[in-house]
DNA sequence: TTGCTATTACGAAAACTTTCGTATATGTTT
DNA sequence: AAACATATACGAAAGTTTTCGTAATAGCAA
């Protein structure tokens, strides 16, 4: 189930594979259409990248019709759970309470948000009574 | 007071930094030796990161004696918030409480952690009906 | 068919990062 | 002084990622 390399897309791949898990499957125009509403970027160059991820395999496409139409080959939680155990490492020195601690600090979390996130602790610490079970779901 | 240009160190060039940051100003040799600790790094190699740092003004040395004595010229804070802030915007498309939830679903947050982090949350809460007040201490 | 547009494929250049060999200089020890 | 160990400086190579020019192809319209 789990991907078996851990799959560590470089940034620009990242960038495409946010457009393909928000957009579902797209065609290439489509994603560099998206990323240009972000920033410059030639078509042969998400193109290229593209058909880099396949080898790769971080993409998988359709080639049935002309306009091939791709779609990520690795989930979206997955890849974030990576990227965010990654960045808790070199960033915070492994400390993911120093990361969420330095997140909340940043002014801009609103009561509403913090709300959220105190109903969500509450949830884990409901489940956190029940160890044994599996709670992976 | 801020840094003028957001400072976006390599990876390699942040492991240097937090060396700096958790052992004070150090030589490279220094440095070099504690990158080892971790993984296999040639001196010179490190060196030169080093070097390149210098002029992209990450850090500053001082070469009054012969071993010159580096630190870090970006505060560890700044830094932390900029590359957070970018990974944010990278990886959870500019959410943070995306980021936050992903975070503490990791199933092994401790409840200790737990509760610091509800301290921690109601200690900003306090802090918001103050906001004309310069909370950034 | 002919010409126009959109798409894929490919390779190479450009840009950036990391690594290391080597020269040179400066202390230290014998 | 001479030999040795250690430090800096520098440049080039190697590795990785991004960018883009160009060719080949397919679909479509006149």
């Amino acid at each position: 189930m789990a991907n078996q390399h851990p799959a560590k897309p470089t940034e620009s791949e990242l960038e495409i594979l946010q457009v393909l898990w928000a957009n579902g499957p797209c065609a290439v125009r489509t994603v560099n259409d998206q990323l240009n509403l972000q920033r410059e970027v030639g078509y042969t160059t998400t193109l290229k990248i593209m058909q880099l991820m396949l080898n790769k395999g971080l993409v998988a496409r359709d080639t049935s019709s002309r306009t091939h139409i791709y779609r990520a080959a690795v989930s979206e939680k997955e890849t974030r759970a990576n990227l965010l155990d990654r960045f808790v490492d070199t960033t915070f020195r492994g400390s993911a309470m120093d990361m969420v601690m330095q997140a909340l600090g940043n002014k801009d979390t609103s009561a509403e948000e913090l709300a959220e996130i105190k109903a969500f602790i509450k949830k884990i610490e409901a489940e956190e009574c029940f160890e044994a079970v599996s709670i992976d779901y």
